[in-house]
DNA sequence: CAGGCTATATTTAGCCG
DNA sequence: TCGGCTAAATATAGCCT
């Protein structure tokens, strides 16, 4: 890159890492603005950095529902997807309702959890970016995944 | 940019602005993939092309699925954002019963907006769902409104 | 259209204050 | 930590096959 390339692998000094994510998290974003500005692209991006606790939103709440609503109204148009769109969602479902279990339990709120979903399927541009921890998350979804099959289960 | 500078609006000319789109999105899903090694972010990207029916998900949609939940997680720890929430999910329930409609004249069934109902409902409320109430999805609907108290419209 | 080939435009790692 | 500064690395618009 610049006055010294560097390897592609994670930056073990936590400053410098803080550094760079920063730094490259606001020409990611900027790169979305332009694509979206230069061939009208719907979308929205949600960074999550591991060092803020706030997530960042592209470009803002409103401008995700555009995104969303937009979604909604050709999605529903597309037969195609329709068929392997089913098997996907019905896992989505089962992991919203493990989910709830959780928020039941904390009385929680979420919505930025519904957007990034609606995004993900969207017509649209999303990119979500996540902080730490959680590895043995990848064992839960893998689980999970065989678990569901095709079917929406009881809640509880 | 290169040889020549372009000012940053619409490509009105179809091929530029797809050559355009493509060049774009493939540094743009480079810059994903170096921001998550370098920082270990975890990180996924929809990108639907205007041009394509199916958008292009990265790494996977396994992946995606993955970075969703890992957030959902570290969001449910969040306490600060549940002012403006409220405002939200009710504009997500107006919307959700428009869609509610709109599948009950297609004589479809989506469950996609069952996901985003119990995403949006998730925790200011308790939810049950169960195969035989999913048959009858407006009315659960409508009597979920009506427990919680959401005095939104009338669902038809 | 999908791929190269530059000449510029941008991005950005390392440093310094 | 936190911005600038700058040179080197990348990205990319216009062209040409």
């Amino acid at each position: 890159m610049p006055r010294r390339k560097i390897k592609l692998a994670f930056i073990s000094d936590e400053l410098a890492r803080k550094v760079t994510y920063n730094r490259r998290k606001k020409c990611l974003i900027k790169k979305v603005t332009e694509l979206t500005t230069l061939c009208d692209v719907p979308a929205c991006a949600i960074i999550s950095s591991p060092f803020d606790s706030q997530p960042e939103v592209w470009p803002n709440r409103e401008g995700a529902m555009k995104v969303i609503e937009r979604y909604q109204n050709s999605y529903m148009r597309d037969e195609k997807r329709n068929v392997n769109h089913e098997r996907f969602t019905m896992q989505m479902v089962t992991k919203a309702r493990d989910q709830l279990k959780k928020m039941k339990r904390d009385n929680r709120e979420d919505e930025l959890n519904l957007l990034m979903f609606v995004c993900m399927q969207n017509n649209s541009l999303s990119i979500d970016l996540n902080a730490e921890e959680l590895k043995d998350f990848d064992k839960f979804v893998e689980n999970k995944l065989k678990e569901v099959g095709c079917k929406i289960e009881t809640l509880d």
